[in-house]
DNA sequence: ATGGTGGTTCGACCA
């Protein structure tokens, strides 16, 4: 038996609900992350989902963010907010426990917009506070899985131009340490575990034929504490919805893994 | 190239 899972930053799931139905048809995950639904809870395509064969957990809001855990088992939301910033209303983040002892996490870093600036400072603490509350996780003996847009492109190698991007946005050292301290907890970069020298990306800007021109960034990543990656299988960026009509500006990542 | 494209929503914002 096989755990298929994805995330997948849609960049809107109204727009884009035509190519979730293709992915979860022909990948038939058992779980998806969703990042930027950029819709309310009410104006989510609850039917479709469903018919398609998911319960959803969502944490929804108007025009900008939005996560989601698809699931083929019904699962319980532990928690739809990260703690430590009550002042915080963005729809960032949800964890879900589903049955067999899995639970999956669905976060939505944000972007920070320009070193230096308010958005920026608002990113780092948004990790520390992810920071902490992962922390916290790892004393279980949960099979957790964190899947998500974290804007962070943890290493050179993530980057298709290195000199161009040394220091920017989704490079520059204090964000990147931010995410080598959740590795450094103890979870597990699935992509990376299993293909370590693969230079592939998960997101391209539509600027400028980005995607044609392969000027990508890896920054979606699959994180699993060590119970869960224990049981890693496989693991890949999926390039071609990112080539679909109308398609999102990041591709889908999947991780496997055996279940008993 | 102080640009470029796309989503939401209808001017401006976010990415």
């Amino acid at each position: 038996m096989n755990l298929t899972t994805i995330t997948w930053n849609v960049n809107s799931i109204r727009s884009r609900l035509g190519h979730l139905q293709q992915l979860l048809r022909e990948q038939q995950p058992d779980v998806v992350m969703l990042q930027e639904l950029k819709c309310e809870a009410t104006e989510f395509p609850h039917l479709e989902i469903q018919a398609a064969g998911y319960h959803a957990a969502l944490v929804g809001q108007k025009t900008y963010n939005g996560v989601a855990v698809l699931s083929k088992q019904l699962g319980r939301v532990v928690a739809n907010a990260l703690p430590g910033d009550d002042s915080d209303t963005q729809a960032r983040f949800i964890d879900v426990e589903l049955p067999g002892g899995w639970r999956a996490i669905s976060v939505y870093v944000p972007n920070g917009q320009e070193v230096g600036s308010d958005k920026y400072a608002y990113k780092l603490n948004f990790l520390r506070r992810l920071h902490t509350y992962t922390q916290g996780l790892l004393a279980s003996e949960a099979k957790v899985l964190i899947g998500g847009d974290y804007n962070v492109a943890l290493t050179d190698v993530d980057v298709h131009d290195p000199k161009t991007w040394q220091g920017q946005i989704l490079c520059s050292p204090a964000e990147r340490q931010a995410v080598y301290g959740l590795l450094h907890q103890g979870w597990r970069d699935t992509y990376r575990q299993l293909h370590p020298d693969a230079h592939e990306y998960s997101w391209w800007d539509y600027r400028s034929g980005g995607f044609e021109r392969n000027l990508g960034l890896r920054i979606d990543y699959i994180l699993a504490s060590p119970t869960a990656c224990d049981r890693l299988q496989s693991s890949a960026i999926l390039r071609e919805p990112r080539g679909w009509d109308k398609p999102s500006d990041h591709a889908p990542v999947v991780a496997g893994f055996i279940v008993f």
